[in-house]
DNA sequence: GCCAACGTTGGC
DNA sequence: GCCAACGTTGGC
């Protein structure tokens, strides 16, 4: 899962416990959090920054809910169509399991060949929520010594 | 249903 | 700041 860390950074994820990850708007990855379960464990990787790449691993403490930042007519995630009977967002919730020693850069990710299938470092690659698929998972957190 | 225009993402 | 890639919008 990918967030700004000038917007949520692993840290805060950290300092606040568990978060819910509101503000996804689109539907593939919409889609993708109703798929998860209590206990997925998430790559949580900072994005348009200095370095990108893995800053921590996180875990799915609530199955998907309604985003309430789509009924706030203050957000920016307002949702016009939305209502509480027909929700249109839906967010899980997520709590820190591990901090990467230092931030596993998307170029040391770029380098590793057994990491060459993974969504992420595909051309274009723009979705926030990904699915990661085992050995590359299990990779990851060897480079990032993150334990789980 | 097509597709051009537009806005956003995100690495560089 | 640039720009490629992608998703969404809306006219037709």
């Amino acid at each position: 899962m990918k967030s700004e860390p000038s917007a949520y950074a692993f840290d805060d994820l950290v300092r606040d416990g568990k978060s819910l990850w509101t503000g996804v708007r689109n539907y593939q990855a919409r889609n993708l959090m109703d798929e998860m379960k209590v206990g997925d464990l998430v790559l949580f990787y900072h994005s348009s920054c200095v370095p990108p790449g893995i800053a921590g691993l996180a875990r799915v403490s609530r199955l998907a809910v309604a985003d309430p930042t789509q009924f706030d007519a203050e957000s920016d995630y307002f949702e016009k169509r939305a209502t509480k009977q027909e929700p249109v967002w839906r967010c899980v919730e997520v709590e820190p399991v591990a901090k990467s020693q230092a931030v596993l850069p998307l170029e040391a990710l770029r380098a590793d060949a057994r990491l060459a299938d993974m969504v992420l470092l595909q051309r274009g690659s723009r979705l926030s929520v990904q699915p990661v698929e085992k050995p590359a998972f299990d990779c990851i957190v060897k480079l990032a010594k993150l334990r789980s």
